[in-house]
DNA sequence: CCATGATAGTCAATTAAGTGACTAATCGCT
DNA sequence: AGCGATTAGTCACTTAATTGACTATCATGG
């Protein structure tokens, strides 16, 4: 029950339409949570039905009209209610990390294909993410910012996702370098 | 459609009960995979329904029966199959994430009390997978049970299990402190 | 001027995941 | 002798997540 809460939280900072927190959630705020469209338009119905986000018309004449949400005060109270209590574990489902798991039994060459391709993902990430935070940053060093900034959360989870990714990317490597490695020396055998 | 996938690696290396299963996906295979005890049963019988495992049923007088599985040589092209396909990058959620993103607009202190309690359990995980790295490569050293060991697939898995909890900690730490740094400051003005 | 892609969504349906309660045996402990 | 913990599950139910198809409008490139 905490997609809500990942949406109440990615809706802080500013006013979002369902299709603009389907791309953001598609970026950065992938990071913390993961989701489609199809339930973030969803959840916002329900955010909005329980009154913990209002949305707005907005007429667009370029474009097609949309709808903008904010957090309401008693969505901001619920947020608050969340920090307090929740606390499960983050858990992994990673189609890599199985394959990996089998790499013994299953065909070298495409675990180190999948190696390979999952690094340049983290690539890209860690550049996005890296892009992300000099924005937040703006001129100030990360230290200055984390001390006086007003907002710092999302600096934090970006923080975390750029170590993930960092971890990611130089464990693809390494392991992928390992299985090259072992595939070598037996072939000379 | 991976949980099965994640489960036929999970039987690679020993033929395990249900409830084994179960107690290793709360452990070290929950570092790869998360899944309820519920979700391992149905798909067990949804596996040996489908021919990629194999039950036996083991008679104990101490215990109550149990019925043992092992991956079929369908199981094995199938595992084989998945690792030439998938790659769907890994997706993260995350209550603690959600928390600290929303960080400024919520009571401090919870936040740090979420922090420190995932900092001990990260700490838990990290010895715990210290622990298993040990136990595989035994008395040899890691490169050179990564480099000639026979069945190193949980081991590289494990490593990144390592890294992601060593991450966890060292993140929780630091955005702690940086927490009670700007609340002291806060407080002195 | 037509196709493609971006914006901004909705609806229906299925699959996966999670919750809660319940059975039954045995072991250790008090 | 009885209580709780551990082993080894099953059944029913609800909620969350995913897939696929569909409707519009407008802008841009060729």
């Amino acid at each position: 029950m905490a997609l809500r809460h990942a949406v109440l939280a990615a809706l802080l900072d500013e006013e979002l339409s369902g299709y603009q927190l389907a791309k953001a959630f598609d970026l950065g705020v992938a990071n913390f949570w993961h989701a489609l469209p199809q339930q973030l338009y969803t959840e916002l119905a329900k955010l909005e039905k329980d009154g913990l986000v209002t949305g707005r018309e907005v007429v667009q004449d370029t474009r097609p009209n949309k709808r903008l949400f904010k957090v309401t005060e008693a969505g901001l109270a619920e947020l608050e209610r969340f920090a307090a209590t929740a606390n499960k574990p983050s858990f992994i489902r990673d189609d890599l990390l199985v394959t990996v798991q089998a790499a013994d039994h299953v065909d070298t060459d495409e675990v180190i294909a999948q190696l390979t391709e999952r690094a340049a993902f983290a690539d890209a990430k860690i550049e996005l993410f890296g892009g992300l935070l000099r924005q937040m940053r703006g001129d100030r060093s990360e230290e200055e910012f984390l001390r006086h900034g007003e907002r710092i959360g999302p600096y934090l989870t970006c923080l975390r996702g750029l170590a993930f990714e960092e971890g990611n990317r130089d464990w693809c490597h390494r392991s992928a370098a390992i299985l090259r490695e072992r595939r070598t020396a037996h072939a000379q055998r």
